[in-house]
DNA sequence: GACACCTTTGTCATAAATGTCATATTATGC
DNA sequence: GCATAATATGACATTTATGACAAAGGTGTC
């Protein structure tokens, strides 16, 4: 079984789910999961990202083999120095990242990139931070985007962020094992707090 | 493995679909999918337009990278009016447009509205227009994407930033038809080339 | 608890599509 | 030119879709 496909046949759905592939054919049918149809018979392939969406909605345990798809995180910090900080800590803990020095390359990688997360200094020049939050929030594609601001502002400005439609935030100077955990609990956690054992 | 041929191997429309690409074989003997046979082996040759119309008529997912079929536009400017004046000329063309007002709007939006071109105002506040040319220039999904400059500074500076890596250039004030027929120029005649009528 | 009723899931058989393998051929890149 | 990788092809194995039917589980009433 390929790890590296991005869709998945009945069967192998089937099998994550333990029950049977005519049972995953029944739930396609009823549009509980998403699927797409071949040309010859008609068969089924689910994208990864929407059979990983039918299995939060559904508070099925997610296989850690998918989880690697929530490990993007693309650092938005104009401090370099501070960037890189958090880079090494996260490439520590295994996260892919980028990092993004301006609006336009963080806007760029956002698409391009497709993070789980953004760590989002609100506080950057020519940068109006809270207008990013607010873009970002307004697109629907980018609804399941994690936004943690890392930021060295007021108290309540960064409260204020959360009004605003951030997930999160750290103030700085950040420690690496709170910036983990912070991150952990947003990216890691959300997926399987719904989990039965 | 060149994504910006314009023709796909069998291979690269198994990857796609996620199946074999003994199937795909099998898929254009059956008919379902148009194909062009070369001299030597007989090697399929599927043109991306005839893809993509597949792709639709069986209702599977186009990825992202072949919508810059379409006709569709990313106006970065933050002057209002000239924004407004750009995409109610493009409109009537029939071209699709975004407008960005700044350099993480537009980021954003050349990500997740992937343009076929983009209109830059090199003359931005706060944003290096020449850095964006160049950050754009350096990431190989967007080497397809076309950077027609639209911008009233001087005439060096616009062929400055042909050098950078943009495509075309306008020095405003921009007549329509001008607009237009630049556009058609950097648009149409990419992507339709080979095309035989 | 017993029962009927309903829904979901599993099983089976069959036909069709898809995957796998081996091999020859030829693109392709250096 | 040469070495490597990709493709076409046929034969064969595996998987899948589908319908029909059985089994399992849930819900309500008595």
């Amino acid at each position: 079984m390929k790890l590296e496909t991005q869709t998945l046949t009945t069967g192998e759905v089937a099998k994550h789910c333990g029950v049977h592939f005519r049972t995953v054919i029944r739930w396609i049918e009823k549009g509980y999961l998403k699927a797409y149809q071949l040309p010859g018979r008609g068969d089924n392939r689910v994208q990864l990202t929407d059979f990983v969406e039918f299995l939060k909605k559904n508070s099925l345990p997610i296989p850690a083999a998918f989880q690697q798809l929530s490990k993007r995180v693309l650092i938005v910090d104009d401090e370099d120095a501070v960037a890189q900080s958090i880079q090494r800590t996260l490439h520590r803990e295994g996260f892919e990242t980028k990092i993004a020095s301006d609006g336009f390359k963080a806007g760029i990688m956002m698409g391009l990139f497709s993070p789980t997360l953004i760590t989002l200094d609100i506080q950057m020049p020519h940068v109006d931070g809270f207008e990013v939050i607010r873009f970002v929030r307004a697109q629907p594609q980018l609804k399941n985007t994690k936004i943690l601001v890392v930021s060295g502002v007021a108290e309540s400005e960064l409260k204020r962020s959360i009004e605003i439609g951030a997930d999160a935030y750290l103030a700085k100077p950040v420690q690496p094992e709170e910036l983990v955990k912070k991150i952990n609990e947003l990216v890691v956690l959300a997926p399987q707090e719904e989990k039965v054992s």
